[in-house]
DNA sequence: GAACTAGTACGACGAAAGTTGTACTAAGAC
DNA sequence: GTCTTAGTACAACTTTCGTCGTACTAGTTC
């Protein structure tokens, strides 16, 4: 009696349930914040190993954690690799112009 | 040989050291945040008084302390009150469109 | 002068956050 | 099957953060 077994999940918040603190809160690290303006330049889905971080797995882990529950970032499994894309349509109609003006920010090395 | 006493002042970011991290950071608290949307709305200076935060006296120093080291704030003495006044140009300069946004977005309760 | 008001400084405490190592799982390559 | 790759889970540790109480300072009022 062994089910069919379910493919890797993970729980991303809705866009209704977005929080402005703690989308600041989460692009308030340095990390994460370059992990997202990476993101926002690339266009697509990027896998975690794709950054380089200079931090170990577990934490690279975390902090893509702290990105998807705070409703910045997709991610899904494909193969081995977890996909990681900006949720930009989301962040843009509940919070407008917001990521627009932080990716610009930080793009002149502030 | 008693010297005329000093004002009392407090040290204040260049426009040029504001930090993009710092500042997200200090906006990431929501009694921080609603300080800021409070300082927007009016318009004007405050006084730390004027807010009735939930908070005892030093917590109340704690937060505004942060907000003024990110650079969001400006503080000057007025008799025994410390006057609250965005640094709104400074950082619209630095972070086009960044308090704009957040402002809005944290008018309506997110 | 004394009393009061507004806020600061400092130390303490608990909670949260960032980092790591070890052990583990799932998918792909062989 | 074994081996490798990519990432997770969990516990541990360290640092930072938010909060507070007490003691203090500066200015105002009397």
């Amino acid at each position: 009696m062994s089910a069919e077994p379910l493919p890797r999940q993970v729980g991303h918040p809705l866009s209704e349930e977005l929080r402005l603190t703690e989308v600041l809160h989460a692009l308030s690290d340095p990390l994460r914040l370059s992990i997202v303006t990476t993101l926002a330049e690339s266009g697509t889905e990027l896998s975690c190993s794709a950054f380089h971080l200079p931090v170990t797995k577990s934490t690279s882990t975390h902090h893509f954690r702290v990105l998807r529950e705070a409703g910045i970032v997709r991610q899904r499994y494909e193969g081995t690799a977890r996909m990681n894309r900006l949720r930009r349509e989301d962040l843009d109609s509940v919070f407008p112009g917001l990521l627009t003006s932080i990716l610009a920010s930080a793009g002149q090395d502030n």
